[in-house]
Parts: structure tokens; C-alpha cells; sequence
DNA sequence: GATATACTTGCATCCACATGCAAATAAATA
DNA sequence: TATTTATTTGCATGTGGATGCAAGTATATC
């Protein structure tokens, strides 16, 4: 069996590696992208209650989204005294992002060639 | 106003058109990502039975699990005789990703900064 | 220790969505 | 035109997830 011939499966396993269902779950609501872009936007973390302020929702379903993010590697958090600090990691998931369009064009070329 | 206290805003706003909601909801399915780490594998474009073969459900589920990804610009489509044709758009896929993390790393250093 | 503050979690409800089957549509062929 | 093939769509069902409220947990303060 040549290299060539395992192109392909390499190729998929490359992919099914990179597209991490759970990433696209966690940004797949509303509320949670804006929960992101809203962090994305300050320069220090911020307090479930004051992401809360931004999302409209009460502030229990605020705390899920946060769980799911942080689960899905997208926030990082730390506590502080009583209240809880998250942050975006944003050069992570650029570089988790950035991680599948590479294995996409990989898998491109490596099916047209 | 100066445009330094723009920053922020602008930031936002560039994530907010780049997060765009239907493509991570198209993309949060594991059909779906199994439907497009298949295609990514392929040279050419396949019909919808073709691809339903590697699913495990219905072909009529197929079908809409296609729509979904080619309302979402992820896949194209194209009518061949009684088959319909679909195709993995991977540049333009890979270009948004990476209009993401483009985005993210550009409003971490606007709000460090 | 008691109280207040900040967050998380259990519970019930509601809604969106994935799925299968069957019918409808589109297109080629007899 | 009738029939076959390929795909889409309508409908009903079941499941997962988002939400609000209330209760529980963690930490700080009185």
C-alpha cells in the first residue's frame, strides 16, 4: 500500500480531528456568540453578572452558556473571591479555527492531486 | 470622538459579521461534519445517495442536511439530469474560518492595547 | 456563627430540530 | 404518454437544548 493510497484517509482522519463537533455546538447559539464577541471586546475578564447584563436572559441560563464554552475550551475561567472571572481565549480558538481551514485545503489539494 | 474610543465598537461589529449564527448551526450537526469531511475526501462533487451511503439515516434526511450546509455556503450545488451534484466549497469555507480568527486576534489587541 | 453576595444546579416547560415514512416534483427513458 | 430513477418536501414523532424560577453551594463580611 503506497503513501498515495492513505492520502485520502489521512486526509478525513485530519479533518474528523479538527472539526471537534463541540466547538461548533458551543457557538452555534446566539446568546453565546454574543457572549464571545462581547469578551472579545474588553481587555480584562468579566463576571457572570456582568456578561449577564449584555444577554437579556437571567443570569442561571448565563452561567449554563458559560459551563459550555469553558467545556468546549472557548472561555477560560477562574475564580475570584465570591465571583467567578471568564475570559475569551481568542488565540486559541483562532488557532483552533485556523487549524481546520488548513486540514480543508489539505484535504483539497490532496484529492485533486 | 476620537478613533481610538471607536475601536472597541468596530471590533464588534467585525466579529458579529464574521460569527455569523447558520454557519456554526450548520456545522454543529455530527451528520453534517460527516457529510463534510466525506466530500472534503473526494476529488469530485457526489449525489445525494452517494453521500447518504455514508450516513446511516434516511436518504430525505441527507437531502436536508444538504440544504442546510449549502444555505450556510458551505456546499454547492448543481443539477445533473435527475441527479443533483454536491460539492464542498473548502476555499471559501477555509477563507471565513480564518476571517474568524482574524477578527478574535484583532479585537484582542484593540482591547489590550 | 449568621447574613449577604455571587454563582451553580435541579426541576419543569417550551421550542427547535433530527428522523423516518410517504407523497410530490424533476428528469430521463421506454 | 407512461414508467423509472433521483431528489425534495409534507407530516408526525421523538429527543435535545434553552429558559426561568427556586434551591443549593461557595466565599466574604458582620
Amino acid at each position: 500500500m503506497s503513501a498515495r493510497q492513505q492520502l485520502p484517509e489521512a486526509c478525513t482522519t485530519a479533518l474528523g480531528d479538527a472539526l471537534q463537533p463541540d466547538l461548533f455546538k458551543a457557538l452555534c447559539d446566539p446568546v453565546r456568540i454574543s457572549i464571545v464577541a462581547n469578551l472579545a471586546a474588553r481587555a480584562e475578564a468579566a463576571t457572570v453578572s456582568e456578561i449577564a447584563d449584555c444577554c437579556g436572559i437571567d443570569f442561571s441560563g448565563v452561567s449554563r452558556h458559560l459551563k459550555i464554552l469553558r467545556d468546549a475550551s472557548v472561555l477560560l475561567s477562574q475564580r475570584d473571591g465570591r465571583q467567578v472571572l471568564y475570559s475569551l481565549d481568542a488565540g486559541s480558538l483562532a488557532a483552533t479555527l485556523r487549524g481546520i481551514a488548513d486540514a480543508l485545503e489539505m484535504c483539497e489539494q490532496q484529492a485533486a492531486g
